[in-house]
DNA sequence: CATATAATTCTATAACTATGGAAATATAAA
DNA sequence: TTTATATTTCCATAGTTATAGAATTATATG
């Protein structure tokens, strides 16, 4: 994966809204979720919640597809694959993140 | 580690000066470079380079020490094994980034 | 075709981020 | 204590991103 490329993916994923987007459809699979749910569940009005949707696709972070009325979006796991593969490669000592040793667990 | 938390080491990474500065300390280790060896090998002004390292110091992406009179940063690995961890147990289905099997090697 | 629903695009505005010259601060050495 | 070096802070400006109402487009159904 090129730079320019994680570097778009990271800016779209720094930004609450989206952050809780990708997450959400993460949690959903490849099925997705139509933008309406996403936007009542996230408590986002339908424009903004359009922009924040564009900026992830732009990213290659999540898919779009139209089923009759509703277009659902899916997190793209590859997509996200190779970021985290990039960021451990270059902004890491390697597998590791070394030379620092494997550090406490995730909280919320 | 908490969510806002790595939205602010995201968007710090998600800056092209900035991940080269990055990049450049994580390849360095432990040791750091001062902020003008940094500036020079980028090619960046002095009050431009530094709104960048405090970015990434607010980021708690980087440490700095002052020694004589240069300022030594250096990357923090923990942290970015802590936004590494958290990328991949909540924008990822796991460890292996579910349901979709492991992907391409990184380029450049 | 009229109407309802789902989502987008248009547009204005507010907020934030990046850039770099000039000035200031910290430290060291002559 | 004057001068040089390393870095930061101050400031103005340009550029980018986020928000959401109004209008528009796409699709389905009576």
């Amino acid at each position: 994966m090129k730079k320019s490329g994680v570097i778009t993916a990271l800016a779209a994923l720094a930004q609450e809204t989206r952050i809780d987007i990708f997450r959400l459809l993460v949690q959903k699979g490849p099925a997705g979720l139509p933008a309406g749910a996403i936007g009542k569940r996230l408590k986002q009005p339908s424009p903004t919640l359009s922009f924040h949707l564009n900026q992830l696709r732009f990213a290659g972070l999540v898919t779009s597809r139209r089923v009759s009325r509703s277009i659902i979006y899916a997190a793209n796991f590859a997509a996200m694959n190779d970021v985290i593969g990039y960021l451990t490669e270059n902004c890491c000592g390697g597998a590791v993140c070394a030379p620092v040793a494997r550090s406490r667990k995730a909280e919320r």
